[in-house]
Order: structure tokens, then C-alpha cells, then sequence
DNA sequence: CGGCAGTTTGATGTTACTCAATTTAAGTGG
DNA sequence: CCACTTAAATTGAGTAACATCAAACTGCCG
């Protein structure tokens, strides 16, 4: 396995940013022995709700998501993560998360000990702007999902959830004509936004009727942006 | 009006507290000038989205909650706040909200100034502390609701809701007989939950026949915990 | 070519919404 | 203390949205 380098590859990125420039003694070619990489395979649990962990993770590239585990086997998507996220911010708080994380495709990890990350937030103040708005980023999140959940109709929750994912990836890279990977099956459209994967396929069978998207094999063309805006948006 | 103390009545809850003992040049008994006081009537907004405030509130006496309101008049309420808890963590670090805040009862409220909030922040590890404790509950109270919003029924989500305000009251006051002032309208709850106001009833008329609870001007009694805990417990 | 995971489609069932009327509760002024 | 007013809660009937169940279809990979 080769990683791009041999810190965080996404340094550029809020979060990571700020850790690495934290430890100004150690140079950026060398990795600190609080730092260490995992790779995950696509469906791999990285992160076990109420099991304790010494490491805050952030990814470094691929897809994850956070999610809630209900005894009856359905699941609450929580939100999606994309290279640069933070595995929650709360995590790097409390050792016993009370979520779970999974990859959704293969990815890579960097995890940094908790004490570590701590002990800089205490002395580095980008620490706490890093974090502050990684927690600023993940509650607007919720709370615009938390809203299409309690009050919007399945079209509307779909086309949320696909213009909040294209917002996240266009803030990373540069878009052309439109079109967007989401290495996403229908199921967790579903998980994510409340609804049956026989219901989201039915839906966005709707949206492709009326020529508004294309959606297969993990990529998003959008044909009509303003129409799915006007369905999508929260205003 | 008079205030049970000079400074915020609630300094023993967490933010207020790290924030009060991080000046220690100023003695309780005086109300420092970045601090002010402000009462609210029951529906009065707190916060208006997108406007900028240059201060940072807590709630000190009496409930409110935070908000998202679509144009079309509906609202998704995201979370109620009890005395002692901060409008949002990220309103530390943001000026510009991306929510509405309003009393739901008559309220009192200590605003603080953003800046000496943040410079205290950069001073005293335990505003750190405080904010993470309270950005924690904040992500796992979201995560909860976002997860029985999209995966439970009526039913459970409406004993999940109860539940959830059961245990903020508990964690503040001392419960006798399994009673709870809950100052809400069922409009409130439905609200919260994601349904209309007219189903939210029919629940709790039918939670009531089963000897479950008894909801009414502002007072829930349970009856049978047990069983409210088996329908609105996530697990 | 066969197997498998994911998607699509159809038929039917259930949950929760809408609309509208009625009842209850909480004031308010005489 | 009692009419009157008003907001909130309840109840009923009809409907729409989404779930469930099951079968067929598609694309991909060994």
C-alpha cells in the first residue's frame, strides 16, 4: 500500500491542517508516532458505537459514513464523509463514541491519538478553530438533514440529499458539466433519508422520467439544476 | 425584574460555569459589562437566521428551543434547551446562525459578548472542556432525533421525544412520582417529531388508554415506564 | 454460461395526512 | 359567579404517501 505522503495526504483540509502545523517540531516528511494510517475495505466497520477507542480518525480518501445501528436491522445514515472529514467532532472528546462508522468504499485513514489532539487544542489555537468549525460544519448538516427528515415528502428528501452531497464534493474538487461520483447504492439513500430503497428507486426513476437526473454506477448527472433545486432545496 | 443572582443564576451547569470562573478578576458579585441580561416572552424569537448577533446566549430560567423554519410555514423544531444549556455550540464561533432560536415559556437569558467568549476560550482549558461537553450532547441528542425521525414510527418517536426531555429534566432536578413539567403544546411535539399536530394527539389519546402516560396542561405522568422505554428506546 | 447483488416494476396494505366539525380548557369582562 | 371569547385538543371520514411483498430484470464477474 502507497500512501501519497506520508502525513495526512489532505493537510490542506481544515482539520488536518491545523494538526500537522500544530507539531512544529516534527517536519512534515517525517510521521510523529502518534499518527498512524489504516486502510478500509468497502463496507468496514471502523468505528464500533460505545466501544472505546484511543484514535480520532480522519479520512483520507475514499467515502464513509457515520450511522446509528437499531436492533430490528435498520439503520439511520447519520451523514457521509468525504476526504479531509473528521470521524465527528465529538470524537476527539469522548473515547466512547455513540455512533458507528463504516466505509463505503475503500478508503484510507489517518488516525491520531486522542491525548495528542487534546494537548494541542490546549496550546494551539487553529486547534480550536479547526475544530470549531468542523463542529459549525457537522451541525448545519443535521440540522438541514434533521429538517427534510421531519418535514419534507420523499422527492424532496432525495433531491436534499443529492445537493447536499454535490455541495460537499464541489467544495473539494472542481466539477465538470454536471456530473458527480457518488460511490452510493440506493440502500444508502434510503438509510440516509429515511425511506425504502423500493421507494428511492421509484423516485429517482421519477426524477429521470422527467429528465431532471441520471443516476448509475456511483455517478450523479444532473440535467436540470434549477428544477432540483426548486425541489430540493430548504427555504 | 429581579435575578436570582448577579451573575448567570445556572453557573453549576457546564458552559456557564467554566465561563463565569474563567474571569477571576471579577468577582461573582459583580455582572461583568461583556454580560447582559435579557427576558423573553413565551414565542418571542431569540435568534433570527442569518442575522448576525454579536452575542452568545444561555439560557438561565424557563424552556425555548431551537428551529428551522421552511417557507412554506412549516418548522422543524431541532432541539429544546432547559436552563443552563447554550444556544448551540457553534453559535460560539459563528456570527451568522443557520437557525432560529424562541422562548417557549417566559425565559431569561444571559448574553455574552462572542468575542471575550473566544478570547476566554484561547485562556482557560476548561471553556474548552465545557464547549466539547456541550458539543457533545448537542451531536448526540441530533444523531438521535435525526435516527428516530427517519427509521421509527409515530409512536416510538413521540415516546422517544418524551423520553429524551424525561432525561434533560431528570439531569437538572429531582423527579418525584414520575411527573414532568413539560410546557409544550402538542403543535410542539409534532413539530420535533415530524408529524402533524391532529396525529400527535391520536397518539397520545391512544398512549393514554393503555395507561402509558397522561399529558396535559404541561404535566406528563408515566405510568409505565417500562413499556414507554420498550416503544421509545433506540436500540 | 451461471450466479449474485442491485435495481425496477406491480399489486396490495398501512400509516399518517387533510379537512372539517366538535369538545374542552383557559381566560376576560360584566 | 356567569356568559362570552379564544386557543388547544379531540374525533371522524376520506385520501395520499409510503411500506411491504414478491417477481422480473440488469449488469457484472468468475
Amino acid at each position: 500500500m502507497d500512501w501519497p505522503c506520508v502525513t495526512c495526504p489532505n493537510r490542506k483540509f481544515g482539520f488536518c491542517g491545523a494538526l500537522l502545523h500544530s507539531s512544529e517540531e516534527t517536519p512534515f516528511q517525517q510521521k510523529p508516532n502518534w499518527q498512524h494510517y489504516r486502510a478500509a475495505r468497502p463496507g468496514e466497520q471502523i468505528i464500533v458505537r460505545n466501544q472505546v477507542s484511543e484514535d480520532v480518525f480522519v479520512l483520507c480518501d475514499g467515502w464513509a459514513f457515520r450511522f446509528f445501528q437499531l436492533s430490528n436491522g435498520r439503520r439511520q445514515i447519520l451523514n457521509f464523509l468525504l476526504p479531509g472529514d473528521l470521524f465527528s467532532t465529538v470524537a476527539v472528546f469522548e473515547e466512547r463514541p455513540n455512533f458507528s462508522a463504516q466505509a463505503l468504499t475503500e478508503a484510507r485513514l489517518s488516525g491520531f491519538r486522542r491525548s495528542e489532539v487534546q494537548a494541542r487544542c490546549a496550546n494551539d489555537p487553529r486547534m480550536i478553530t479547526a475544530l470549531a468549525e468542523s463542529c459549525a460544519a457537522e451541525t448545519d448538516s443535521a440540522d438541514g438533514l434533521m429538517t427534510a427528515l421531519g418535514q419534507r415528502s420523499a422527492e424532496e428528501r432525495i433531491a436534499y440529499l443529492f445537493l447536499h452531497l454535490m455541495q460537499q464534493i464541489a467544495a473539494r474538487s472542481v466539477i465538470r458539466e454536471q456530473r458527480y461520483r457518488l460511490p452510493l447504492r440506493q440502500q444508502h439513500i434510503a438509510d440516509a433519508v429515511g425511506l425504502t430503497s423500493v421507494h428511492v428507486s421509484r423516485v429517482i426513476g421519477l426524477f429521470r422520467d422527467q429528465g431532471l437526473i441520471e443516476f448509475s454506477s456511483g455517478v450523479l448527472q444532473v440535467l436540470n439544476l434549477p428544477e432540483l433545486k426548486r425541489i430540493g432545496s430548504l427555504d
